[in-house]
DNA sequence: GAAATGAATGTTATAATATAACATAATTGT
DNA sequence: ACAATTATGTTATATTATAACATTCATTTC
């Protein structure tokens, strides 16, 4: 949770954002889809679709899985959050409508992911796939470790 | 399938490994193990868990999910198959012993997956890692896209 | 502003992936 | 042979995710 000393400003920043590409898209953040986007945000930290199923009924007694997963689906087309396929978890972005690939530092001791950006890895991605004469369009890099803050 | 003119050498060599590593280590490659490490090796493409018991319940008529995870788990373990996070799918090692950070082509064409290697890497991973005070213990490095067999 | 259209959400059911827990059998060490 | 350990069998259930259809809501068109 590096340079987050107010998370409330995370979380503002993230929904003022997802506001102005939605309205550039012409796609709607609706009532629900702002919910569980600052469901997600709610820290650093990664959330697992049936936990923040949970939190959404506290606030909608009829929430169910498919509208959990719809507004995950919605909040991932549109870059707000990512998936992490190791853990089959959700994070909010911390940089949405920069397209560039990022990658995750994933802390198994807080569980807090730090969203990362390098020319490397995309570099490294366009060099192997010449390479291997492979057409390359998703990445997936997640790295498991224990962060700065856990590794006392 | 690059270098795989004949697959039943991919198969043999595989197993082979297998038992070697296995014996080294003093742990046993059973017959229920052998028979999924050679479901698996079935070809270069990634197997589903369901598949595979389906697959193996022809041969074992009793075998349920925990047969098929138990062995996925040893195989696993011991470096002779890897899990594909972003596919929830298995797919054989082709290196096993050689315990470097590997990485994958996915081409989702025809599911067919190539086992990578590079240094650059492992470096791009200490440096983000020492960039951010991070220490590092899994690298999952997934790449999807369409091989050059596909790509016509 | 009523009707038509399409998008979003509600609802029920079920598919797909994975593990817990306990029983039995096989293997190994003494 | 016996005890201990490891592997497998078996039942049940947890976890993750989607299909399919109904209803509601928002937007456009007339």
């Amino acid at each position: 949770m590096k340079n987050c000393k107010s998370h409330k400003s995370c979380i503002e920043e993230a929904l003022t954002k997802a506001k102005i590409i939605c309205d550039q898209r012409g796609v709607k953040l609706t009532k629900l889809r702002e919910t569980v986007l600052k469901l997600i945000w709610k820290n650093h930290s990664y959330v697992k679709a049936y936990d923040l199923l949970e939190e959404l009924k506290k606030i909608d007694h009829s929430a169910k899985p498919p509208t959990v997963y719809r507004s995950l689906d919605f909040l991932i087309e549109n870059g707000f959050i990512h998936k992490i396929q190791s853990l089959n978890a959700f994070v909010g972005c911390s940089h949405p409508s920069e397209h560039n690939e990022c990658y995750f530092l994933i802390c198994k001791e807080c569980q807090n992911i730090e969203e990362c950006h390098s020319e490397n890895i995309n570099k490294f991605v366009q060099s192997t796939s010449s390479n291997n004469n492979f057409s390359a369009n998703q990445v997936t890099l997640e790295i498991s470790g224990i962060c700065q803050e856990c590794i006392q």
